[in-house]
DNA sequence: ATTGTTGGATTGTTGAACAATACTTCAATC
DNA sequence: GATTGAAGTATTGTTCAACAATCCAACAAT
């Protein structure tokens, strides 16, 4: 008896993946949709053809909306329905501020939280460079979103980790607005080495300063960029 | 012509409050209804219960859940229903390490950040005191979330802000769980004021080490009093 | 060119229906 | 006596059809 007891509390956790709903399923469908681009900001998703086309009704979807509503990859708009969020250049400056309170405060404190995760931090990395060699641009791209997920990932909250990862994907949208995935990643990649070889060395200042200038350079050519589209496209584009 | 346009262009941006569905204003009222601890956690809030008393029906009903859901104020289990959330001692840990993450920098970075943030600041702590002379319990701990939201906000993401709020929305679950509002937040209006004070003198570092150290004996007195709970009612109430 | 008006399309919301699942109860078994 | 097994019940998961509310585009009127 006791015996039976000792080897199920031995059990590994409950990492058998709950049964997930119809409405949670089409929500993953439509976050990598959108998040890989497929579904290019400011596009508008039809309930009458996404029912049809995913076979849920047209309430299921609905529920599914509402969570990437929350996650900001989609806007609702009342009576006219939901976008794909087109982030302003206002957004990218709110989202690079979010990103500094952050992933800084975690970077400086770093020595006092555990090796394997700083360990992530250098796979990613390593992922990154490899994703490079083969010429997979957008594989390179995700592996920076998980350098800079790693980096807040320091923290040990698994709620800021959740935040985090919000914040990537919309950082996403960011970089489908304007589509220029390789120019934009490739430079960075020797930054994100140096920001973790300073951390496997345990100097967490020349990390942070590296990833202070890394993401302020980072913010200024997106937002100049964007300014620029933004005043090109002025009133060009339907105003959602 | 261009008169007219200019007045227009002068005129206040969109504050003007958008039409809410349904879901959102159900949603609005079950929050605030969490918040204030008239739903305990752990209660279940059947649909059909729901739906009649607040005349919705059970699709937006369920959409209101979903957004609930995703702010961890409910939590969903597959066939079950949604419960009101009821946080754990990790819980806790959780919700006070991502509130170092985005308080401390923020405080430590208050001197570039606008003087009427800081000042919102301090119209918080004055909040608290009126509250406690009144007597008014409940008010002194909403004005003392109000402190802490007004120290994330220096950050000046709204973002962040966002995220702020939600994290301490689930803190005041927290203190439902243990029902001793007021205190626990007695004690702490007095080290608000200090904190505010070497912020208003431009000692951001000084608010800072009060800051951690608020945080920590906070923190360790709501695990030990949790943990303590959490031994009592093992397998006394249902395991939710 | 600006301002009404109208009709069509889409969303917002409802209510009922049925399937799928979890919980409860109670009998059967070791 | 405790565990297992088998209904039965209650609740959620999901769909569907319907209608109201609203937006939008096209056209008419000024």
């Amino acid at each position: 008896m006791t015996a039976t007891e000792d080897h199920i509390d031995r059990l590994p956790e409950p990492a058998l993946s709950r049964p997930t709903s119809q409405a949670e399923r089409v929500a993953d469908l439509l976050r990598t949709f959108v998040i890989d681009g497929e579904l290019a900001p400011g596009v508008r998703l039809s309930e009458e053809k996404l029912s049809r086309k995913y076979e849920v009704s047209r309430n299921t979807l609905r529920e599914a909306f509402r969570l990437l509503g929350h996650e900001r990859l989609l806007v609702h708009h009342m009576h006219r329905g939901v976008f794909v969020n087109r982030p302003t250049s206002e957004d990218v400056r709110d989202l690079f501020n979010a990103r500094r309170s952050l992933e800084l405060p975690a970077v400086r404190g770093a020595a006092t939280s555990p090796a394997d995760r700083v360990r992530a931090v250098g796979s990613a990395v390593d992922e990154g460079e490899r994703a490079r060699a083969e010429r997979d641009w957008w594989r390179m791209g995700s592996a920076n979103m998980r350098f800079h997920e790693a980096l807040a990932a320091l923290a040990g909250s698994t709620r800021v980790n959740e935040f985090m990862r919000q914040i990537l994907a919309e950082t996403r949208l960011v970089f489908h607005v304007m589509d220029a995935p390789r120019e934009f990643h490739d430079p960075y990649l020797k930054w994100n080495r140096r920001i973790h070889l300073a951390l496997a060395e345990g100097d967490a200042e020349t990390a942070a300063a590296e990833l202070t200038t890394y993401l302020d350079t980072s913010e200024r050519q997106l937002v100049t960029a964007f300014v620029a589209m933004e005043e090109g496209s002025r009133s060009a584009r339907p105003p959602i």
